[in-house]
DNA sequence: TATAAAAAACCATGGTATCCCAAATTAGTT
DNA sequence: AACTAATTTGGGATACCATGGTTTTTTATA
């Protein structure tokens, strides 16, 4: 599945089109779908994007676990999946966010790409700047409390 | 199989007629029957569809689990897959929803289309917006019960 | 069989997203 | 520093999608 890393900051031109960090692109160009799947996440105003197999996952787990009509199921399926859109590349790379999206995540003229493993955010420029610091400051309380990884390693 | 993502709200004309979304057409026309499959759902006030390949493994997985002559399996075969409805599309991509579920649905002027993954669900317009505020609440709540899955954790 | 009603195919249109081509910026190399 | 390659950005042309209406075919009814 893919992996994402680092920060991108790319121009949102008067279309509504953003270039995808070319590093992204080439983590989703393996999956199913050649593009990347978007949806509202539960906390933060902001974007998140991962690729289509993320989505699969999520949604084949819940419906292999719970059958298909389960209530806890359906509703976190009706939270992601239905605000969530599948977004393709045109040949330079660029998609277009939904709008509904980008007035949430308060992007307008500059969308800054967040890469978090597995998942990415994407922010409005201005926004991120005051989230990282918010994310730096409580990291660093945060760490110590983190129970052991697995294999005794750290990352 | 095909699978459903984002929302639409697409009119319904004075003959009954629904685009069904592009994006769901293409999700189905790989299966064996090139349309949308609809039927009622057990306790929602809306329409609920999927394309062919989905109600045959939900046959399947009913008489695999519970044996071809169980009440139960009886019960929520007759529920579904003697009240469903295989609708094809018109040249532009067009169907016409059955009267007894739109009413039932209380699907008149506009219908959106709620994608949920392997199903998706037709609403009134009116009707979703209540539901889908439900069902972030009950999301919330509901999403930290769920398993993990690959990938780090959801929204 | 004739007629009405319904369903299906056909055609046309406005709006939007996508493609295609080209320029500008950035990154990487020699 | 100069050059090359890759990536990002911009704009005009094109194709696609949702929608409305008209015509033809089918089905039901008298």
């Amino acid at each position: 599945m893919a992996f994402f890393l680092s920060t991108f900051t790319n121009k949102v031109d008067k279309k509504g089109r953003v270039s995808v960090p070319a590093s992204f692109r080439s983590a989703v160009s393996s999956s199913h779908f050649p593009g990347i799947v978007v949806y509202r996440p539960f906390n933060l105003p902001c974007i998140e994007g991962a690729d289509m197999t993320f989505l699969e996952q999520l949604s084949d787990r819940l419906y292999g676990d719970f059958g298909p009509f389960n209530p806890d199921q359906m509703s976190v399926a009706t939270a992601i999946l239905a605000g969530a859109s599948q977004l393709s590349f045109d040949p330079e790379g660029r998609v277009m966010l939904p709008g509904e999206l980008r007035e949430f995540a308060g992007v307008d003229s500059h969308a800054t790409f967040v890469g978090l493993g597995r998942k990415f955010q994407i922010w409005g420029a201005d926004a991120y700047a005051a989230h990282r610091q918010d994310q730096l400051a409580h990291a660093a309380e945060a760490a110590p409390k983190l129970p052991p990884f697995g294999g005794g390693g750290q990352a």
